[in-house]
DNA sequence: AGCACGCCGACT
DNA sequence: GTCGGCGTGCTC
């Protein structure tokens, strides 16, 4: 027999199937140990055939006792990498666990590291300065622990030490840890309020995708829940996935409260040996819900019956880094697979979503009643540009400052949050508030300091930077932000008794502080947080009565179509931090554009209102999700042939708009970040109709291809985020 | 991705 | 004379 391989190198050139033959049976799908050039390689099965038409070497083995791709997987990888230019390596990577490669490991066992003297004795056998070696000693005086769990306190080599020093001996045991395995609980039912319950009939009575649009409160997760329940009651699967950041212990406990340990965790921060574990639970068909971020889209489950995607919304479903993939494309892709329901669920879903659902594409169900009958907190907008002339220069309003004290006067807490994102900067009028946009596109301009510019990031468009505002002549143009730091020194300076938490990228480096300033916050050791977007999602804390937003503006002007709609989503879902229990909250919004639309919808909780408006404008724009941008990023050290290669890839584009009539607009310029890790780097922009197959898309690929040379390389992106 | 093959500069 | 620089070409 033959068989097809792919072997696991991640690279374009052996991307593809490799013929090897065997007299052995193995299983499509499985991963095996295969011969190739002088090495040997990890590979997995993907097809078998009688023939071949090259001279094929054998298989030397089979990996594991199971198939780690189910052939549903398998034929998601052949469909991404045709369709989405994707490498199938890569999404076979995603598949599995990543213990799983380089042989680490072959069986369903786990080193257990115990001392195999007294621990003063093996003190004597190390060197001195051996410091790890000596707490490692000292951990495992008080009993054996998991080699898996050493390596990620410690480090891989001091245990390797001690163990050929004879100190220390492993020995495998079989067993599977279940991370959380505290909480298993009852399961508690809980009664549905009538629009909970006709959501869950709506979703369980239909088929297809459905979108779950309920207000901050309204109790989405106990939807989600109850059809989890039906759908495992009928012998299927279920996918749950959170936003990353929301994936709390709370989160964790009420999954694992309600269905124990049928649930299987895909998270970033399990140790490998935990993923490893819950990912043969899930393939085993032990777990039968798969509950994780992102990734966990590609759960090995069979037989799936539902995939719910919360905060359908949020930007972590969009994979930044190499395999780029679109969480919900995949999510469609298994829907239709197993022919099963699609729910994503949000408070403010994005506009795509949301228009499929008008468009009954989509099955809109509503939750607009809060399950504890709360009103949504009280919502001030401050103009910034009245304080500026009424002589106040604080970063904060005197409305805001009142209410700072009666908060803090009456021992509830506060958040405080800024509204900053990325490094592009902006200009703006301090006296009225004015911002320049693009002509042509409308959408923010971006200060560029080298050459006192401004710049359009979508077409290319420059623009003198201006001298005076043009609307009120000021010359009042400010350029600058405002940081965390600021604002606690502001804080401490008006309050010195009162303690103050700060949270952003400097202060949370390691993922664990993340957790721990919040919990700190949890526990009241403060009375004040600042920070910056990572404050704003999923945790409740009870006694927060207030919530500010400093500069609520400041995300309209970030360089991105999106920027309206993740505003309207940031002060939405700010707004929803205050205020959660018993006690009613108060959200006060600081901006300079106080009459924009997104505000005045955004004060009234009318996502409606914002979406009519909203779309609207992408409409006449042109903008997603009224077409498609494809960005190719074209990048080399030298900046010669660099600007060669974007501007053959520009006449290309040109020459193939007559031919594929959904292109109706083909920009080149230099990219945002001109200049990078020493590469020039140039952008070709292309705008395709939204309703167009993906004929365009493919022969935009193959061009981004024929453009790559030596030293050129090209980068292709849909719908780019921020483009750098 | 790796690793071998291959053609030009400074060394025991 | 050789050891070794890393350019390019292949891997079933």
């Amino acid at each position: 027999m033959i068989y097809e391989v792919i072997v696991d190198i991640s690279n374009g050139e052996v991307d593809r199937v490799f013929d090897y033959s065997s007299d052995k049976e193995f299983p499509v799908g499985c991963r095996v140990k295969v011969p190739f050039g002088n090495r040997v390689l990890e590979g997995f099965v993907f097809n078998t055939k009688e023939t071949s038409k090259v001279k094929t070497k054998e298989i030397i083995e089979r990996l594991d006792d199971f198939v780690a791709i189910s052939p549903e997987m398998l034929s998601l990888a052949k469909e991404l990498n045709k369709n989405n230019n994707l490498r199938i390596v890569d999404i076979l990577r995603l598949c599995i666990p990543s213990k799983l490669r380089g042989g680490k490991v072959k069986e369903l066992k786990r080193g257990f590291i115990t001392l195999c003297m007294p621990a003063e004795e093996g003190v004597k056998l190390i060197r001195k300065n051996a410091q790890t070696q000596l707490e490692l000693i000292n951990k495992l005086k008080s009993g054996g622990e998991y080699e898996s769990v050493l390596n990620s306190q410690f480090n891989p080599s001091s245990v390797k030490a001690l163990i050929e020093k004879g100190i220390a001996k492993r020995e495998y045991i079989k067993i599977a840890r279940t991370p959380h395995k505290g909480m298993v609980g009852k399961s508690k039912e809980i009664t549905l309020t009538a629009q909970q319950k006709n959501a869950v009939d709506t979703i369980m009575n239909n088929d297809g995708v459905f979108l779950l649009h309920g207000v901050t409160g309204s109790g989405k997760t106990e939807v989600y829940m109850a059809v989890i329940s039906e759908i495992i009651k009928q012998g299927k699967t279920a996918i749950m996935l959170v936003p990353e950041i929301s994936l709390t212990p709370q989160m964790l406990s009420v999954f694992r409260e309600r269905f124990g340990n049928r649930v299987g965790l895909m998270h970033s921060a399990l140790s490998d040996g935990e993923r490893f574990d819950e990912w043969l639970r899930l393939l085993k068909g032990e777990a039968v819900i798969a509950l994780g971020a992102r990734s966990a889209i590609f759960a090995p489950l069979q037989n799936v019956g539902a995939i719910i995607i919360d905060e359908e919304h949020d930007t972590s479903y969009i994979s930044e880094s190499n395999p780029r993939y679109f969480t919900e494309d995949i999510a469609k892709y298994r829907t239709k697979y197993n022919n099963c329901k699609l729910i994503l669920g949000s408070a403010t879903p994005s506009l795509g979503t949301y228009q499929k659902a008008k468009d009954k594409e989509y099955t809109l169900i509503t939750l607009n009643k809060r399950v504890n009958h709360r009103e949504m907190p009280d919502m001030e907008i401050i103009d910034m540009r009245q304080e500026v002339r009424a002589g106040n220069n604080n970063i904060f309003s005197r409305k805001l400052l009142l209410e700072l004290e009666h908060t803090i006067k009456s021992g509830n807490q506060v958040m405080l949050f800024i509204n900053r994102r990325g490094f592009s900067s902006f200009v703006r009028c301090r006296q009225c508030g004015y911002i320049p946009v693009c002509q042509s596109c409308d959408i923010s301009l971006t200060y560029h300091k080298d050459d006192n510019q401004l710049k359009c990031h979508y077409c290319g468009q420059q623009y003198y930077m201006l001298t005076e505002c043009p609307k009120c002549h000021s010359a009042h143009l400010a350029k600058g932000r405002i940081g965390t730091e600021r604002v606690v020194e502001e804080v401490q300076k008006l309050f010195p008794e009162v303690k103050v938490l700060r949270m952003d990228f400097d202060t949370t480096s390691s993922k664990d502080s993340y957790a721990e300033i919040l919990s700190a916050f949890g526990r009241k050791e403060a009375q004040v947080l600042v920070g910056t977007q990572m404050i704003v999602k999923g945790h409740d804390f009870k006694d927060v009565t207030l919530v500010g937003v400093l500069d609520a503006d400041l995300s309209l002007y970030f360089s991105d179509f999106r920027s309206n709609e993740n505003t309207y989503q940031i002060i939405t879902q700010v707004a929803g931090r205050a205020g959660r229990e018993k006690k009613a909250g108060k959200v006060v919004i600081q901006t300079y554009n106080p009459h924009h639309y997104v505000f005045r919808f955004a004060k009234n909780y009318d996502y409606l209102g914002f979406f009519d408006k909203e779309s609207n404008i992408r409409e006449t724009t042109k903008f997603p999700p009224y077409s498609k941008i494809v960005r190719i990023l074209i990048r080399s050290k030298d900046e010669e042939k660099a600007l060669i290669a974007a501007r053959k890839c520009y006449n290309l584009m040109r020459e193939l708009k007559p031919e594929q009539k959904e292109i109706f607009r083909v920009k080149a310029m230099r990219a945002p970040l001109k200049k990078l890790r020493s590469e020039y780097r140039f952008q070709v922009v292309v705008w395709i109709e939204k309703d167009g197959d993906n004929e365009a898309l493919k022969k935009l690929y193959e061009i981004a291809a024929k453009i790559s040379e030596k030293n050129v390389v090209t980068f292709v992106e849909i719908n780019p985020t921020q483009m750098t």
